[in-house]
RNA sequence: GGGCCGGUAGCUCAGCCAGGCAGAGCGGCGGGCUUUUAACCCGUUGGUCCCGGGUUCAAAUCCCGGCCGGCCCGCCA
């Protein structure tokens, strides 16, 4: 490979921070600047970005880190520096469907989903029998969602529309120059060389569908199309060159070939030395004479679950969450830092339970990136806040650093608060318990606002019970019959304090509160709340009442409690 | 057979390249905020740096040899 140096030994994909040309880069800086240099000398001043990935099923959050996002960033500081860049996604639509046990799964019924076996995934229907394919199916939770991870030029193209397009060009070229191609493929096939004569080429079998049985018998190029027989079915047939594919590592060129990429990350199944990008960087430069890009291997993304176990996403084994999932509970630009602040060979594991921690991670980051606070280290502040710079997407940061409502304090509020109020009584009290400021800023009020439904759905779907607030529609016999006589009696006056205030307010409820529980000891005290929380959330311990029940009815509060009387 | 990543406090991890008093956040514990909290404030607790050897005045850090955990490739994509 031209004698230059093999990114597999950069120290930019093992250490976050590190020193390149003497000077202290975080590990995105750092691949930037290698890549620039290898273009410059290569006259390239135009750069197309690739990835790749083939739908076979769940389309996780994995799938963004090395195909999307770093191809993101790299294209974003290529552009920085003067390059004029391109960012495309290639879509492995005509990959055949393995049917493992996890995809046939998928269908209600496993064992007739048995003969799609072989099939393109473009022509798998849809499991569900609502969209036209398998593809559209697992698509739909990652596709729509790219431009929000992202500066929103990604470009989506499949290989099933390329091959009647310019792949074709390339199967011809291929067949062409089969002979060698064989030569080369056949040295990583020690023990199952091509024959010699064979055709590059893999045609759908007209009769049983399989894309991965067939043997290609003569070309035809004049005409496009092959004769091939199915290995599966036995059939016999003339096949066009669109309607099949080629084997991968030759498609794999022929996709830098028609998209004249320049820069694609590789995953680590396809690292290994001597591996499989290495043997189509050999394909790519010896048979087509054709630079290979340049490429980053990474490692893949693991989902950790609420019981600490963590494996890797897997898309064919239905394995982790999708775009759609993160978006629910949080902002794009916090997946983005995770996957920045990690370097490109290190394990990244992430779990939709643990998002309130990430955000205490993102918001340290951001007072070390406005100078706020420091870590002590200039390593360490210069990877959060350069990471956190480039969390953004469309924009850059504000110019005033934006408040810091917790995520879990989010939680409870949008929970307690009801949802047409999240705009107007959540963002007083957040001003009150000092989470905003006086006259918040836009950037400050945005992020409440894009929050506070996320943390609401977070408090829903991976909140420990702990932190799940319900209140009681109707107070059921099993609960009250919990509470002794005396503390009835109690609950019931307080009702009757409460039903003659004057107004319903926070500080008028927390006044006769106050007043109400004068003087007494503090277990009774402690017990009184038990039992009050008891009867509106079923638990023994909330949010702050006072606050609480000023966003009540006053007649449903003071039922509840009067209702307790004997 | 080959390759990658990791092992440091109960948990998640930083520190290792470039050797110099073992760190952060979270948790736990105690206290405060006139009940509570995965809110806030103050204090405090906490370690065989996986093991063994070597180099060194000095090793979590460098070298050699192991062990453990996770994963990838071995001609599918």
């Amino acid at each position: 490979m031209s004698g230059s140096r093999d990114i597999r030994q950069e120290r930019f994909l093992r250490e976050a921070v590190v020193e390149y040309h003497g000077r202290l880069m975080h590990w995105a800086d750092a691949l930037v600047e290698f890549l620039a240099e290898r273009f410059r000398e290569q006259g390239v001043s135009h750069v197309v970005v690739n990835g790749g990935l083939s739908v076979s099923g769940l389309q996780h959050v994995g799938r963004l880190r090395g195909e999307i996002i770093i191809g993101d960033v790299v294209a974003r500081l290529l552009s920085e520096k003067g390059f004029t860049v391109e960012q495309k996604l290639t879509l492995y639509t005509q990959d055949a469907w393995k049917g493992k046990a996890s995809q046939r799964k998928q269908f209600s019924d496993p064992e007739e989903a048995k003969r799609y076996t072989g099939w393109p995934l473009i022509r798998v229907p849809d499991p569900l029998g609502e969209l036209p394919s398998w593809v559209d199916r697992y698509w739909k939770d990652f596709g729509p969602f790219i431009n929000e991870f992202t500066w929103g030029r990604v470009e989506v193209v499949t290989t099933t529309d390329m091959y009647r397009g310019k792949l074709k060009e390339f199967v011809k070229l291929s067949i062409e120059k089969r002979e060698e191609i064989r030569r080369i493929i056949n040295k990583y096939r020690g023990r199952k060389p091509y024959p010699e004569g064979w055709i590059p080429f893999e045609p759908r079998c007209s009769r049983c569908g399989r894309i991965d049985r067939t043997v290609a018998l003569e070309a035809d190029l004049p005409a496009e199309k092959v004769r091939y027989r199915c290995r599966s079915c036995g059939n016999e047939d003339w096949a066009p060159l669109w309607d099949g594919k080629l084997n991968w590592r030759i498609e794999w060129v022929g996709v830098w070939w028609a998209l004249g990429v320049k820069f694609e990350p590789y995953g680590k199944d396809h690292a290994t030395p001597g591996g499989s990008r290495d043997s189509a960087n050999e394909l790519a430069e010896k048979v087509y004479g054709l630079r290979p890009p340049e490429g980053l291997p990474y490692e893949w993304v693991a989902m950790r679950t609420p019981d600490g176990r963590e494996q890797d996403m897997s898309s064919s084994d239905f394995v982790g969450f999708t775009p759609r999932e993160w978006l629910e509970v949080a902002e794009p630009e916090l997946f983005r830092f995770l996957v920045l602040r990690t370097p490109p060979m290190r394990k990244l594991v992430v779990g939709l339970h643990e998002v309130p921690l990430y955000y205490d991670w993102y918001y340290r980051a951001e007072r070390v990136y406005y100078g706020r606070e420091s870590t002590g280290k200039k390593s360490e502040d210069l990877l959060l806040a350069r990471s956190y710079e480039l969390s953004y997407t469309e924009q850059v940061p504000p110019r005033e650093m934006p408040a810091q409502p917790p995520y879990t304090h989010l939680a409870i509020l949008a929970q307690v608060v009801p949802r047409e109020l999240w705009e107007s009584e959540a963002v007083k009290r957040l001003v009150a318990s000092g989470h905003l400021p006086e006259n918040p800023d836009e950037a400050s009020l945005q992020r409440v606002k894009r929050l506070l439904p996320r943390a609401y759905r977070w408090a829903q779907l991976y909140a420990p019970e702990q932190l799940r607030i319900r209140l009681l529609e109707s107070l059921p016999g099993e609960i009250v019959e919990r509470v002794p006589d005396e503390y009835r009696e109690l609950l019931a006056r307080l009702g009757d304090v409460l039903a003659g205030l004057e107004q319903w307010s926070e500080e008028a409820i927390k006044k006769a509160m106050i007043e109400f529980t004068r003087g007494w000891e503090g277990s009774r005290r402690r017990r009184f709340y038990h039992y009050l929380y008891l009867v509106f959330l079923g638990r023994e311990s909330g949010p702050r009442a006072a606050p609480l029940f000023s966003l009540l009815p006053r007649s449903y509060v003071v039922e509840r409690l009067r209702g307790l009387r004997r």
